[in-house]
DNA sequence: TTGCCTAACAAGCGATCGTTTGATTGGTAT
DNA sequence: ATACCAATCAAACGATCGCTTGTTAGGCAA
């Protein structure tokens, strides 16, 4: 594991700049119009790079895929942390910062981020699907474990709750304009509705 | 307008029985493979048809997807307003068996209503994506009469409200297995969750 | 200068796509 | 029997798909 000191082969500054490039192409074309409905022409196009090309950074449209897929977990995942960490002590607040930041992430501009939803992974087989799940597994089980310091009243489901909500915030994706609401203000009226029923503390 | 005595043409009993067919099929294969996964020459094999044989009966792959969504949005269109009629008059017993009926429509296995959800109808680009919605619309304007009926406190957003639940239900689609607790069971609860904070009446 | 290596180009492969066209089949009415 | 017509077959069209292959341009190290 020797390290290499200059930038071995890549273009001037800053590593493998194309190969990012290729990825928020990708993902902006893989949100928009699907998987399916994308071509490797339509990337390879945006990015001002003839097909084949594609094919050095990617070995397969499917591995661009999942490189896209992965990105876009990594950045809401890092994004809702963060919120979290900032967000002090009391879990429904926590969890009100973490609902702010998914949904920023989901609606944000560079588009990376729709690509994680289940509803875009569902329409795959199952080599490829597994992998999306898994991939998407990892952040969902950080909302459980927001969900599980939340103080419920007994017998509620948890699980039905995390569901339900992160459904209510993802589902804004369908009907979400631009000039509208803010998405933090969407999210956190989202969690009050939730929360005004299921929180023994709060106001009724 | 002369009614046609005898079945002209026709395949004996039950007039166009082959369209239907081809509908069901390309529902189910639109549902789980999209829209662009899904080949004529799929749907044709399906139905035991060569492919070519699907343009006497619609003269494009548009045409058929329009045919399908058209006829999804009215089979859960359908199975909501008769369910909300035997409910009664309690505004929240019939929003509640709207919810329901909807889950109950979007999971079955005939496959046609999870056409219906603007999840599918987002990648499309706007000459057919507006049929589509234009179609939906119909059918999301009867929740807005249901939550209009609604005894809400002052100051809660109706819309929001409705996009919630909405999106809540819809969602369930991308995690519901089978073997779990059934759909009318979820829609329920999933009411309930909103319902427990927004509505005075209610007990907590 | 020589040699290497990254990153791309240029061209095309076979497969599959939606769709069209002309012929064929079988039942129904005359 | 004949004529008709709905419904399908059989075959192929051009376009586009993901991907491969061979080559080339340009920067870095020896």
């Amino acid at each position: 594991m020797k390290a290499v000191a200059t930038n071995r082969g890549k273009t001037a500054r800053g590593g493998d700049s194309r190969r990012r490039e290729l990825l928020e192409a990708a993902a902006r074309l893989f949100s928009t119009r699907g998987y399916e409905g994308t071509s490797i022409r339509d990337i390879a196009a945006i990015v001002g790079m003839l097909p084949g090309s594609i094919y050095y950074h990617f070995k397969s449209k499917e591995e661009l895929l999942v490189a896209v897929h992965e990105q876009g977990v990594l950045q809401v995942m890092q994004a809702v942390q963060s919120a979290v960490e900032k967000a002090g002590k009391d879990p429904w607040d926590r969890l009100t910062a973490a609902a702010e930041a998914h949904l920023e992430s989901l609606l944000a501009e560079n588009a990376f981020s729709p690509v994680v939803t289940p509803q875009f992974t569902r329409a795959f087989e199952d080599p490829l699907r597994s992998t999306l799940i898994a991939q998407r597994d990892e952040y969902e089980a950080y909302f459980v474990t927001l969900v599980k310091q939340l103080p419920l009243p007994p017998g509620t489901g948890r699980r039905l709750f995390r569901l339900a909500l992160l459904g209510s915030l993802n589902w804004t994706l369908t009907w979400y304009r631009p000039g509208g609401k803010r998405p933090a203000t969407i999210a956190r009226q989202m969690v009050n509705m939730f929360r005004a029923g299921l929180d023994p503390a709060a106001g009724g």
